[in-house]
DNA sequence: CAGTGAAATGGGAACGCTCCCAAGATGAGG
DNA sequence: CCTCATCTTGGGAGCGTTCCCATTTCACTG
């Protein structure tokens, strides 16, 4: 079935190619008549421009590459909405790639730069990106951005949560509400994100004049599993201990669990926080206190910057922009002040 | 900085840019020696052929649009990821387009057909595409495949799931339990999916010689929402129900809600199964008897399917593949049987 | 009514590739 | 040593656009 073309346009509204082509990019003059009968011919013959084409002169292909650690991760979808908000609004396509954790996978999404099908990288959770393939992308002044890593050396712009604040906030409602034990659930060691929340907490207890204690840090992976096993831990060690910080959601859950088996009440019994906010809480008839990433607000935030970089190239500074995170108060914590 | 192009390559390896071509496309009589040499200097160049100069000629774009209803739902993810492995296997790239389930934004996925951005569209969950869409889809002779909507009339290929004989088996294993009374929670009317369900449960009904009861039949709208509302009425209508057949998880979980603000155990008082399988229930200590779909294996399979179709356009039959359900044997249902 | 500048239009080159066809190289067979 | 088939290579056209430049049209002004 031939397609429509330019010329096809042209021909049938009696002008030329350039014509056409200037009332579809609304640039130059054009007769006021003679663009309101083309546009008409268009529509008649339901012409749509080739975008191959388009892209092969305008080296613009208007579409961005959405790199996502696992796309089986509910986690990450509340980022692709607001990504995808942003480029439905600035007619931007989205081609999704998944990195599944894996470095070896790397070469998937620079090759849809190198083959030009994408005008640039919105590179979502970037902690599972190898250190060298960031330096690679800097060096390839590559249009990308980074949501969810902490870059201090390079200059890419990334947008960030800024967890140090939100575990000091949170640990701080903990000792408002008359906590001094506060045991502490660690994420890997290897993370950044764990590694500043564990950052907040403790610099709270300083600034409280509470000394930390290393024996109230246990250590966990993120998953359910491991904050079952902690949770068992900490209570077994302690009896005092009125109040557990997990550095994350999942870990809570596997706390919970323990709790249930036991039965010990939260927060009667004890106080706990998490932090992340996944949507499986919802469903869970506690709501549990915790800290949210604003992902929405960071996906969108990270597409926009994306899109002003690939659209004015020059003279931009690469920016770091980072977000609070926002205390969620749910009713996982309960007041034990003295009155 | 001026792109390596094939004419470079050509340049540097002293051949002619046809050449060049012969060997990136492993088409045509090459000398082994050239071939080499012509590869090596790809490589030493970095060089990669622009994929928008490349479709223009070729007509191909190697990359197919996915469609999902509504991105921040986690019910899709795992379609979507059984169409990826796919896609990452065949090469194909994967352009992401929700549909919000607003037959206003058809349009938007219609575009990258028209554009000539994609190669096809595996439409996942077709249950909020309009007839006339459909029909549109239809006579433009597009590749695309829809996962999750039954098309009787219509010639496109499709992957289903048999509701009928799942709410069937379900059912069965009900009655196989000794119940006799046993509810049932309808979805929305406009969804084939949940009056199929009805149908399945109808029909275990009658070959068990059990007269249908048309009050036992309740009407929700697959949220938890109304889910509770239901299983309020239900609670409040009988005291000898002693099974629910919950067709849709989400509407189970609202029933949950309720036997736990009064008091009713479950499967002790009484017997629930739920329909989907969705990923919040394995957080719940409660493992639900429940049905699957083999969501995985319909994404895979579709994206199989829509490759084939556009790889060898001509004397395609269309397919309609219909996988069973997979029955979750949980511990919601307790077997009532007198002995 | 000639002259002028702006508005409107057309034509051609270029984007980077594929593909067809023609031509040169090679080698076997007589 | 010539012939012919096969392998190998090069050149040119074309894919559907955009964009630059040249040309035509037009409305005014003096």
């Amino acid at each position: 079935m031939g397609k429509i073309t330019i010329f096809d346009v042209a021909k049938e509204a009696g002008v030329s190619k350039s014509t056409v082509s200037r009332v579809l990019n609304e640039k130059g003059n054009v007769n006021e008549k003679t663009r309101r009968k083309i546009l008409k011919v268009m529509e008649k013959l339901n012409y749509h421009p080739n975008s191959s084409a388009r892209s092969l002169v305008t080296k613009k292909t208007h579409t961005i590459g959405l790199v996502v650690p696992n796309i089986i991760d509910p986690f990450f979808l509340q980022f692709i909405k607001g990504a995808e908000d942003v480029g439905i609004k600035n007619e931007y396509n989205m081609m999704l790639v998944s990195s599944n954790w894996q470095v070896k996978d790397e070469w998937r999404y620079l090759r849809l730069l190198e083959e030009d099908r994408v005008d640039g990288i919105l590179l979502i959770s970037g902690r599972n990106i190898s250190d060298s393939y960031i330096e690679f992308l800097e060096s390839e002044k590559t249009p990308i951005v980074i949501i969810d890593r902490v870059l201090e050396k390079n200059i890419i712009p990334t947008v960030n949560v800024d967890n140090v604040n939100g575990a000091y906030i949170t640990t701080n409602y903990l000792l408002e509400n008359g906590h001094r034990k506060i045991a502490f659930v660690m994420g890997p060691n290897n993370m950044q994100a764990a590694l500043n929340r564990y950052e907040g907490y403790k610099n709270a207890l300083y600034d409280y004049n509470i000394k930390l204690s290393d024996e109230l840090i246990y250590h966990g992976n993120f998953t359910k599993e491991s904050g079952y096993q902690a949770t068992q831990k900490i209570i077994n060690d302690w009896d005092d201990v009125t109040a557990i910080f997990y550095s994350n959601d999942g870990m809570a859950l596997g706390g919970l669990k323990v709790f249930k088996e036991k039965g010990i009440i939260v927060p009667d019994d004890i106080s706990i926080v998490g932090c992340d906010n996944i949507r499986e809480l919802s469903l869970i008839d506690l709501p549990l206190t915790t800290l949210s990433q604003p992902r929405y607000k960071m996906g969108y935030t990270g597409m926009e910057l994306l899109i002003k970089i690939i659209e004015n190239n020059d003279n931009i500074y690469p920016e770091k922009i980072v977000f609070n995170m926002e205390f969620i108060n749910g009713q996982s914590v309960k007041n034990i002040s003295a009155r």
